[in-house]
DNA sequence: TAAATCCTGTCA
DNA sequence: TGACAGGATTTA
């Protein structure tokens, strides 16, 4: 899915063109897209303002004026689009929240595996938001902290980075580039990295994340921003879907393997085991 | 720790 | 026709 530079620039893009709507109906074709229930969204949802976006990791939280929260989750396909009243249809989309001042906040997924789910309490909050590890480019993620959680775990570092309760945010994507900036092999364990190397992937995964923030982030497949539009981030790509391409660093024929059940891209050579 | 699952589309 | 796809949880 979208990974954290793509749901900060779907968190910014819904900042400036939603925030102060007042929700006023929300049309839906797949029901199990609104958790727990479509007519508990809707009931709680329907007449209130968008007071603000917030994020943490993959998920985005929508605030409510009457302090509830929507949490969405665009997985692999989903997509957030905010359309005027009357323009044509998106493809797969499924819920449509009706604004005001003639605004609709469409929900596309071609998958369907997303959702936006009612959080209804400050607790229900708590509890969701004690389910993320530190958030990247924020004072959580020290060197100190990253290094505490590095070292603790024995699994594959590229599984470590994608667990969410280990860290936030890291994808697929982002994984496969840090790893290869940093010089790792996606399948060393965790806890055998020297200090050295947890300091300098630290520094990769902060510089690489501001890097595809700032080009607002990769469609190499169907994310997109809340006008519709791809991020450019994808022609910075080292080794992430370029397998068979030589190394930009050696040459050496970027490899594609399998770590934990994903798709995973490294140059063997620069990233030794 | 790996595989199946939730889905639909695309590519080899 | 089958394998695979930015995720994450559940089951074997």
């Amino acid at each position: 899915m979208p990974e954290l530079p793509e749901v900060e620039t779907i968190r910014r893009g819904l900042e400036n063109s939603v925030t102060g709507r007042k929700i006023l109906k929300i049309e839906y074709d797949v029901p199990k897209l609104l958790l727990p229930s479509p007519q508990k969204v809707e009931q709680a949802a329907i007449g209130t303002k968008i007071t603000d976006i917030k994020r943490i990791g993959k998920l985005l939280l929508i605030s409510l004026s009457n302090g509830k929260k929507l949490g969405v989750h665009l997985k692999l396909t989903g997509r957030l689009l905010v359309r005027k009243k009357g323009s044509p249809k998106d493809d797969w989309q499924h819920v449509t929240m009706i604004l005001d001042q003639n605004l609709e906040l469409r929900f596309s997924e071609l998958r369907k595996f997303g959702y936006i789910k009612l959080i209804d309490s400050d607790n229900e909050l708590k509890k969701i938001l004690s389910e993320f590890g530190p958030e990247p480019l924020t004072p959580d993620f020290s060197l100190e902290a990253f290094k505490k959680i590095i070292s603790g775990k024995k699994k594959k570092i590229k599984e470590v980075l994608m667990d969410q309760k280990n860290m936030a945010g890291i994808g697929n994507i982002y994984a496969d580039e840090s790893l290869f900036a940093a010089k790792i092999h996606p399948e060393r364990l965790s806890n055998s990295l020297t200090s050295q190397e947890m300091e300098t992937l630290h520094k990769e995964i902060e510089r690489i994340l501001k890097e595809a923030i700032k080009y607002r982030g990769t469609s190499v497949d169907s994310y997109r921003d809340t006008e519709g539009n791809k991020g450019d981030y994808g022609k910075f790509h080292k080794v992430f879907r370029l397998e068979g391409k030589p190394c930009p660093i050696c040459g050496t024929i970027i490899k594609k393997i399998r770590v934990g059940g994903r798709g995973t891209h490294f140059c063997p050579n620069c990233q030794k085991i």
